[in-house]
DNA sequence: CCAGAGACTTGGAAAAATCTTG
DNA sequence: CAAGATTTTTCCAAGTCTCTGG
């Protein structure tokens, strides 16, 4: 116990020479400044590269970007040297080298999630997915008008755009061959999209992480018309959108909005969901009661964004055990119940069935530990419930990433939820930019 | 335009840490 | 207080999107 703990300050001490980083004189946190040790490959779904060596990495194979004036560090391999110094300040990455599986890809070494700058272009990102609130309508308004152009490909971007915005798909850049095979919206194939008469689409692929996307939607009938005109004639594994890519997408899109791309779309989505839930939900309550508004919330936007996760190998283990321990609180209640009975009546309890003998209590006693026993049965109930619920939707990565955390911020001002409750000491942290929101804040 | 290089965000799984409970 | 459950952190893969040079 002593040794665990004295070891990991020692290892603590060790790497504190490489957490932290100045930049423009202040003491930001670094990322995951460690190089991936050597091993085999475990690309996700079907990767044609899985199982494949990935090699060591040397200090000669990375390049440092560090200040004109600063102290090169010194490279912890005696008899080698870094690859390069650089002096780059138009990045942010402190170094990297190249991907061993893929050498076309790099490694980067950036500033952790809680430093400055990572949190202003988080803001910025949130700020620009507010900005799109204010063109919403007409960006709308545009694509309706084009589901008819007689302009094959302004009719496809209308589509694509509709599906980017309505379902939150991602963009869906162009993959190479030795890459799995997945799609997003601009990538999908005639096989992903089933039409089910009169107005309804049926979606079915592999999205990005090869996790599966499946959903069946009510569109409008312009929609449903282009997208047979876009199947017509065309193979199985044919692109959907045979003259679309993501570059013509967001050249596009950014002719209605300064900034925006595909993904802006998936933000706003979530961030607007979470307030507006928050909004319409939130009631008068104490704090377990408002989280669960929340949680139900956080839940909607991980739906609509599709994060799954895989049910944890314990979980129907679990579930038998709950049930179990709900069964025994049945027993017990049913057995409390006879002997209010009795108590009522004078007599004394019956034998437990372990054959001791009871306290005597009062009848009064007696029915508060039902109800107390009542309680836990129902907690235990909606616990289960709960969990059943979300074993396999991952709340986590809205939270992360696509949830502007002033609207979590503001609202648990409003409602006296201590940000604790909803945020863990990271994303306390990685959030530092938004806890002096103004209570009133919406998204 | 267009392809490829480059840089940054987003993602789920697994490991580690922490909490709960019998 | 140990086993089990839950939460947090780490890991690193896999996306998005920009820029550049031809």
């Amino acid at each position: 116990m002593q040794e665990k703990k004295a070891l990991k300050e020692e290892k603590l001490k060790q790497e504190e020479k490489y957490m932290w980083a100045i930049v423009d004189g202040v003491k930001e946190k670094v990322g995951n400044f460690r190089v991936e040790p050597p091993g085999l490959f475990r690309g996700r779904g079907e990767h044609p590269k899985m199982g494949k060596l990935k090699k060591r990495i040397h200090p000669r194979d990375i390049i440092i970007n560090i200040g004109e004036d600063a102290p090169v560090p010194e490279c912890p391999i005696p008899g080698e040297r870094w690859k390069e110094i650089r002096h780059d300040n138009t990045v942010t990455w402190l170094c990297y080298w190249s991907d061993p599986i893929n050498p076309k890809l790099f490694k980067y070494v950036f500033l952790a999630a809680s430093s400055s700058l990572k949190g202003q272009s988080d803001k910025e990102k949130y700020e620009k997915a507010r900005l799109l609130k204010d063109y919403i309508e007409n960006i709308r308004a545009a694509y309706t008008k084009d589901f008819t152009s007689k302009d094959i490909t302004k009719q496809q971007i209308a589509v694509a755009t509709y599906l980017i915005d309505k379902l939150a798909l991602r963009a869906g850049n162009e993959k190479d061959d030795d890459e799995a095979d997945t799609v997003g919206c601009c990538t999908l194939k005639v096989e992903n999209v089933t039409r089910e008469a009169p107005n309804k689409l049926q979606f079915n692929f592999l999205g990005k992480d090869s996790i599966k996307y499946e959903n069946t939607v009510e569109v409008e009938l312009p929609v449903y018309n282009a997208i047979l005109k876009f199947q017509k004639d065309k193979g199985p594994s044919d692109d959907l959108f045979d003259k679309l890519d993501t570059n013509k997408l967001n050249t596009h899109l950014k002719e209605l909005m300064p900034g925006l791309t595909a993904k802006v779309f998936r933000t706003y989505n979530a961030s607007f969901t979470l307030d507006d839930k928050l909004a319409k939900d939130t009631k008068d309550g104490d704090v377990a009661e408002k989280m669960v508004v929340y949680n139900h919330a956080n839940k909607e936007v991980a739906i609509i964004c599709n994060h799954q996760r895989s049910v944890s190998k314990s979980h129907s283990a679990q579930m038998t055990k709950l049930n179990e321990k709900i069964d025994e609180l049945q027993a017990v209640l049913k057995e409390l119940k006879v002997d209010l009975d009795r108590a009522r009546k004078g007599k004394p309890p019956t034998k437990s069935s372990d054959g001791k003998s009871k306290r005597n209590l009062a009848p009064e006693a007696l029915e508060k530990k039902i109800s107390q026993t009542n309680a836990k049965v129902e907690k235990m109930r909606r616990d289960m419930m709960t969990k059943e619920d979300l074993k396999t939707i991952a709340l986590g990565t809205s939270k992360l990433n696509y949830l502007d955390p002033r609207i979590t911020v503001a609202w648990c001002k409003r409602h006296e939820v201590p940000i604790e409750k909803i945020f863990n000491k990271s994303l306390i942290a990685k959030f530092a930019w938004a806890m002096d929101v103004d209570p009133d804040f919406r998204f």
